[in-house]
DNA sequence: ATTGCAATCGTTATCGGTTACGTTTCCAAG
DNA sequence: CTTGGAAACGTAACCGATAACGATTGCAAT
């Protein structure tokens, strides 16, 4: 509840047990040059007086902080995965983390919203920041590490082998029989997505089958995109018999219209997504998927700038971590084999 | 990408304007007293060299920061479903959203977490804070809004009905014929676990049924925790034929548990849960629980707290949700009436 | 008794931004 | 030509904590 007591500052505790401001804050931080004696009295203050010392202040003062920071434009199941990674490698690591979100630019497209978030905290107040799926490349003074970076970014980063990945679903489905088949896509300016792509093109043309522009919708990761796109290649005359969607939020989209469509998933049309959330697994007979260990990336994120941050990583500044198909419901062997 | 530039501050856009910081900081905080001129001088200066306001200076010499504070000791999907609530609610409210969770503490069990994370944050950095399913009260100067707040609590706060809500679910599988019910509880501590374990005797006095307090286990709103208590009740010699579990996370384990068993769900079983986390709805064919609109939660603790820290609040300091049952497939009429 | 060296602790500059207050400028009224 | 007063802007004192530095003290070696 609150109350209206003023804080506790340093000069509060050091007035308390006759001291200066310099003492407690030796004492605080445990440095030398403190005797036993005075070491108590200071104790005694800082209990009596329940202090504790200002993150501000001390930010501002020091140049390190022992906080990590992290900026994200939304929250959705991703990135409480993420989350969870992080938190997990900081266990225990004298990291704090800090999560700054901006309510301004929260849901919406907003050109350099990770410059923005990133200025704020990177003043003084973390000595590194993760940024999760940036839309462009950044800059700060303090170590940063990029979950699914942008484009032909250079940035320490860690992001899922979506090539391989995204041509072992493919095959998945050329395996099975499938010839005719959609893919709905990402963000463009999105590494992922780039690469999801190209493992679509890749496992057709190992098959030998000429990529069907017709066939490719543009969506932005974002479900709702994809609800249009799946409509329009589930509705015309010679529908693919399968679709591979860049992300499992979109998967499930496309699940969901062929539901209202009164198609049977997987006899009729086949589904594959990527990422593997925590709901594909829940989904009506299970989404098949691509697992990219969305946990791994935020627990290696996290590790790598740690490191950074320390100046002792040792390891490649790009880190891509293996994927694995895994095989649910959702994908079987065509009804009949299309026409064409 | 990490750069090694210094940090831009307000000095530097003060000499590269050729003026004073003071007339800088006016024409940011739009204050009186800058010419149209010189405004429009420094307005460029800060273009040009992408100058963003130290939050940390800012704070520390402001009282009001404008940034709220939101401290919880894990992500789970509640937590994730609470910060869609929370953003929703700061969209374009002018304030900014930050998240502080203790390395040092995740996962485990630690007295006053809430507490220390507050302090952290509370010096200067914010305006005032959410807490999270707060296991104790908590003190603080500035304003405080807990979610799912301690039993007992004068601090405001934003909870669901979960009297009602508990009555209702047992009420559910009372008129469904059941009358020997197991109940899993939830972390004493917590106010909801309480109201829920209540609203559990209080729907079985209502149908003129004795508590059986063998049939009660007590968890502590960890999925982990629901598995030995779901397998006690179901091995016994004469089991509940329905199962009402003080959280979905809880009510989940319970179906894993049964199936493991091989009892069918819900025929052998019926399995009520609290919460409709989003996974409850795509679990098998579906979980009937208690909705309580997490994210609306969220949403109601925000534009609380951002009106007690403007202080233009005229409402109730302890808001209550309704909730609803959700009947899905977990729930029927038990296979044959039980003996007695 | 003097010197040297640690141990101990206070003083003060500093971080970046804000603001009370003082100073200068400028225009209009007297 | 004063004079008043508001507008425009700079100066410097903060906010709370840290750390470089200097000052003081105690104690042992010379």
């Amino acid at each position: 509840m609150a109350g209206d007591r003023a804080p506790i500052t340093m000069s509060d505790v050091a007035r308390a047990a006759g001291v200066s401001t310099a003492t407690v804050s030796r004492v605080v931080n445990g440095h030398y040059g403190v005797s036993a004696n005075t070491t108590a009295q200071v104790r005694a203050a800082i209990e009596r007086l329940g202090y504790e010392s200002s993150l501000v202040a001390t930010s501002l003062r020091r140049s390190r902080t022992n906080v990590l920071g992290l900026v994200t434009h939304s929250f959705q199941s991703y990135t409480a995965e993420v989350l969870k990674g992080v938190m997990q490698a900081l266990s225990r690591s004298g990291f704090d983390l800090i999560i700054y979100a901006n309510s301004d630019l929260y849901g919406t497209y907003s050109q350099g919203w990770e410059q923005r978030h990133l200025n704020r905290l990177s003043g003084t107040l973390t000595d590194g920041c993760i940024v999760v799926t940036p839309w462009e490349d950044v800059q700060s003074r303090t170590p940063v590490v990029a979950i699914d970076p942008a484009r032909d970014s250079t940035t320490p980063s860690v992001t899922a082998d979506n090539l391989t990945g995204a041509v072992t679903a493919v095959e998945h489905l050329l395996h099975l029989g499938h010839r005719r088949i959609g893919f709905i896509a990402g963000r463009s300016s999105l590494a992922a997505a780039w690469f999801r792509e190209e493992g679509y093109r890749t496992a057709l043309a190992g098959a030998g089958i000429a990529v069907d522009p017709t066939l490719v919708g543009r969506g932005d990761f974002n479900p709702e995109s994809a609800a249009p796109l799946a409509r329009d290649l589930l509705e015309r005359d010679d529908p693919p018999t399968a679709i591979f969607a860049a992300s499992d939020g979109m998967a499930l989209k496309v699940l969901e219209v062929a539901r209202k469509l009164g198609l049977a998933v997987p006899d009729d049309l086949s589904v594959v997504g990527f990422d593997n959330i925590p709901e594909s697994a829940l989904a009506e007979s299970g989404l098949t998927t691509v697992d990219q260990s969305i946990h791994q990336l935020g627990y290696e994120a996290a590790r790598m700038l740690k490191s950074l941050v320390t100046g002792d990583w040792d390891g490649p500044r790009q880190i891509v971590l293996p994927t694995t198909l895994v095989v649910r419901g959702t994908t079987a062997a065509p009804r009949s084999r299309p026409g064409r």
